[in-house]
DNA sequence: AAAGTGTTTCGGTAACGGCCGAAGCATGCG
DNA sequence: CGCATGCTTCGGCCGTTACCGAAACACTTT
């Protein structure tokens, strides 16, 4: 197995708190700048410089440079699940720690936030759970997939799941992902599913970023959508 | 985010060239002693007693004692799951290196052996195949979704989807899951129906391992079973 | 009780890697 | 054309940690 020194190599490049913190800002899918990142991680320029150089080479990162900023973000949606994956491991071992000291930020990040593509935090297990509860949607630990009633329900919404389907050339409706909350400790929606729906609360209004943080908040019309036809609560 | 120094940590601990081969070692869901272990990594037996240590306080490795022996397991599935999603991201950046040089028990690797509690190997990723080809299974990149046919096959194998499904208490047919194989860089099956497929494979004499690898090789009964009732090939 | 094997603890060494200050390239703006 | 800004490279310091030899510990066997 000529793989093993990859992994490690893989592993140690998350395994460092600054390059672990980078990875982190970088989970909402979006593209940040060396000095955004150099700032989330508490290091100066010149120390991010070279942590983004050695994991764009390993394959982690990807970069756009544009004008004087060089935009970097998740080279590939398996970085992405590696990293929920590691989160996944790493607050499982929090369970038996004393509450940490939660600010108001933090309180934010649990209501609702994004975790890559999709909706995660309180928000985003409350519509899991109510797609589940209205017999949209099917979940266990590890797979999931959406009923014909989840599809018409989607539809309603704007979101076209044979769309989705077709994107992948495939013609079945497992399109969904369970992704284990890091905060709730209960299943959210990932996966193109969750995606879409992400992406259409964004576009629709429902849901507005809160300026600098991967924390999101409900607007009045999105808690419309989500009670009146969704389900919520 | 307090949890980012766990994060860290953990992969911190995975990113250790030794620490990275006993994981691997582990990957096989059995449980090894620590000299094995030391033997797999290519570390010294005290050298190896302390990364055990440190992987079992982190809550990565779960520890049996027995007689003079100590056996090491993986914690929990996420654990495994995690270490999955690292070689597949590893894995992904091999694709532009030279073909490593392949032994004899690399070649048997590739062919089958064990992940975790599934099958993977060619062998893991022509049963998948099969299976979707014959219209039992339904798999994007992920998620999956046994079918009406494939719950009828299955129970003529001796795997009863609905105990399985009991199990967790829920009713749905989503107890699969795909798992991107490192050497075919194709879809293999996991979640519960991969694990009791594997499970009733041992049990059944179809396969059996390779001692001392994660390796298997398919008995002529084996061969009977896959060919003619799955219909591999 | 004594001998032997598997495992852990201790101490010391060596190497790897993160960090910053200073200086060097780029790009955009006045 | 300079000057500012964003980013990178270079050099040196320092803390962390993997590693092994030696010795202690635990448990089994004779």
């Amino acid at each position: 197995m000529a793989s093993n020194a990859r992994f490690a190599e893989v592993a140690s490049l998350a395994g460092d708190p600054a390059r672990a913190a980078m990875l982190h800002a970088l989970m909402d899918g979006r593209a940040l700048t060396a000095s955004e990142l150099a700032r989330v991680a508490g290091v100066t320029p010149q120390t991010a410089s070279g942590h983004l150089a050695r994991m764009t080479a390993a394959g982690l990162l990807q970069v756009a440079k544009q004008g004087r900023h060089r935009y970097h973000r998740l080279a590939t949606q398996a970085v992405a699940q590696m990293i929920e994956s590691i989160m996944q491991v790493a607050s499982g071992l929090e369970a038996m720690r004393p509450a940490p000291a939660t600010g108001p930020r933090d309180a934010a990040m649990r209501a609702a936030r994004t975790c890559y593509d999709h909706l995660a935090g309180h928000l985003g297990v409350t519509l899991a759970d109510a797609l589940v509860a209205g017999g949209h949607l099917e979940l266990t630990h590890d797979a999931g997939l959406v009923t014909d009633s989840g599809i018409a329900l989607l539809g309603r919404i704007g979101i076209d799941v044979a769309l989705l389907t077709a994107h992948h050339g495939k013609t079945t409706r497992v399109l969904c992902r369970p992704c284990l909350d890091w905060s709730e400790r209960r299943a959210h929606l990932a996966g193109a599913v969750g995606a879409a729906l992400c992406l259409i609360s964004f576009e629709e209004n429902w849901i507005r970023r809160i300026e600098g943080t991967r924390a999101v908040f409900v607007t009045p019309k999105g808690w419309r959508i989500y009670r009146g036809t969704i389900g919520v609560r």
